[in-house]
RNA sequence: GGUCCGUUCGUCUAGGGGUUAGGACACGUCCCUUUCACGGAUGAAACACGGGUUCGAUUCCCGUACGGACUACCA
């Protein structure tokens, strides 16, 4: 079993773009097979410079690393589309030769203009007599158009009266007429193939197996059975797999690059542009590693989106996603991009990761904050916030009282709970939290709180005070944990700069 | 418009001729917890519609509606 991931250079990496790679990664692996990338660069046109890079950053990101392709070495390169343009060439000419496809010479304004001049207009077995080409033109005239260098097309040529059937292994067979079907161009003016002519010479040359691919390619299959059929290998054709759309989270239609910044969520895998490299700003997006997402959590929400293995399990390493898989078990009808559920794979993630593990990670964003903490303050501050993070920047952001002094009480819950008549017990309460040892959190809780109540007060009423001089806020880890995390000194400092805010004379 | 694909709780989905139609996210309530969360329990919530076929259809067939993709010298 071979099988690629064949994405376009023109951009950022969609995370529909993602989950195709995904789904072929699986199957090759589950079945001992190869995972290959290629890059079809085809369009001029619409080249990104740095897209390319993205795209295999963003597979490495992920993990889903191809045994073959650009960037990564194999026998059957080259796997970049625009390094292999004599090939197609040339089997284009051999198209042509054997009568099943033929020059044409319309430019594109002729063509605009017949469009616009009939309705739905199809270059066609039906329209094409009338148009200029090999099949129109007397032979002498193609042959000097030709040696004249005059530009032309290579169009595939679709003949009418025949039924196309594809078996897709998702949907089931699905039948064409080729009536309906357009002479597709297969080589460009410039030299260049399209999609169509590029996609079926390299898979057959690739020796590809099984294509999975978006549904949007479905209607263009038929064209592709006639490839395979034109130059002869319908016998080694590949077996075809239509994924269904992803959707915009709300409203109509599949998501687009636009929706991330609608609604505030990333569609990419990666922010865009990479790091050193530049895009217009309407051409910046947020990507999900950026956001905080941890690359096991994408690929599970991605996998789980538009594919389900059967039982009541949500949570699968990539390995047991591999194990898992199968092309049967993908849904058929489009998934909308939920994003509650990808924040809740994250979170589980997060949860699931032991301390020093979540340590790394974390590592490099308290570094940009400028936090200086040996990594077992930091392996401490993960196992206090990592249940209730729902990003990785979070343990940072809202966990940053266990890096510095708290910025902000909550003055509600102050003026609501203290009374200026503790004060001294307060302060009282903070000398012996002072002078208390072992500095450890359950003895100190037990211990603070008999404290309290010797003082004639409840545990409930300055408990709340204690939290919020330790962490400004009402949410947060056990107050004891933190004390302990932070400190005896510290701990004490912040009861003692607390005090002077609870009385408002800070 | 044409061609093709699709349609189970708000969302992702399981299931499949006879089920109390299952799970997860989100949401409500309760428990745990002198915080927030986690965790646990629980609740509300779905087979698009109309015809067939059948003893019986959410499941099979047809149609309708709705949604989607394609309809470029883009992929």
């Amino acid at each position: 079993m071979r099988v690629r991931f064949a994405p376009s250079p023109t951009g950022a990496l969609h995370i529909g773009g993602v989950r195709t790679a995904l789904y072929n990664y699986l199957l090759a692996h589950k079945h001992g097979g190869t995972f290959l990338l290629r890059v079809e660069d085809t369009d001029q046109t619409r080249y990104v410079p740095g897209a390319e890079n993205y795209i295999i950053e963003s597979l490495r990101w992920l993990g889903l690393l191809p045994d073959e392709g650009v960037g990564f070495g194999g026998d059957l390169g080259p796997y970049r589309q625009s390094d292999r343009q004599p090939i197609y060439r040339e089997y284009a000419e051999q198209l042509v030769s054997l009568g099943q496809a033929y020059y044409a010479f319309d430019t594109p304004e002729q063509l605009d203009e017949r469009r616009k001049a009939i309705d739905n207009f199809t270059y066609n077995y039906l329209t094409r007599s009338s148009l200029h080409n090999s099949l129109s033109l007397p032979s002498e005239e193609v042959q000097s158009r030709l040696a004249a260098g005059a530009a032309h097309v290579i169009r595939l040529r679709v003949e009418p009266g025949r039924a196309i059937h594809i078996h897709d292994l998702i949907r089931g067979e699905v039948v064409f007429q080729s009536d309906e079907l357009d002479d597709k161009v297969l080589l460009k003016a410039d030299g260049m193939p399209t999609y169509h002519l590029a996609n079926i010479v390299d898979d057959h040359l690739m020796g590809i197996t099984h294509v999975i691919r978006g549904e949007e390619w479905l209607p263009s299959t038929a064209h592709h059975i006639l490839l395979y059929e034109g130059f002869g290998w319908s016998d080694t054709m590949p077996q075809f797999s239509h994924l269904p759309l992803i959707m915009k989270p709300v409203g109509n239609g599949k998501l687009s690059k636009r929706d991330g910044a609608k609604f505030g969520i990333p569609v990419f895998p990666l922010s865009w542009p990479l790091p050193g490299e530049t895009a217009p700003p309407e051409d910046h997006f947020l990507g999900f590693r950026e956001a905080g997402f941890l690359p096991a959590a994408v690929i599970n929400f991605l996998a789980l989106l538009g594919w389900h293995p059967g039982g009541d399990q949500e949570i699968f390493t990539l390995d047991e996603l591999v194990q898992a898989f199968s092309l049967e078990h993908i849904s058929k009808g489009g998934a909308r991009f939920d994003y509650e559920k990808a924040k809740w794979f994250n979170q589980k993630y997060l949860q699931m990761l032991d301390n020093s593990t979540l340590m790394a990670y974390i590592r490099p964003l308290a570094a940009q904050k400028g936090y200086a903490v040996s990594d077992e303050y930091l392996a401490q501050v993960a196992g206090l916030m990592k249940e209730r993070v729902t990003f990785l920047p979070d343990f940072v952001e809202v966990g940053y009282y266990l890096f510095e002094p708290v910025r902000d009480y909550d003055m509600e819950t102050i003026s609501k709970k203290w009374q200026p008549e503790w004060t001294p017990v307060f302060e009282q309460m903070t000398a012996f939290v002072e002078g208390y040892t072992p500095f450890e959190s359950a003895e100190l809780e037990t211990a603070v709180k008999q404290f309290i109540t010797d003082q004639g007060l409840k545990p409930g009423n300055l408990l709340p005070l204690l939290r919020v001089a330790l962490a400004g806020t009402m949410k947060g880890p056990a107050i004891f944990d933190m004390a302990v995390a932070l400190g005896q000194t510290e701990t004490v400092r912040r009861l003692r700069a607390a005090l002077a805010v609870f009385n408002g004379n800070n």
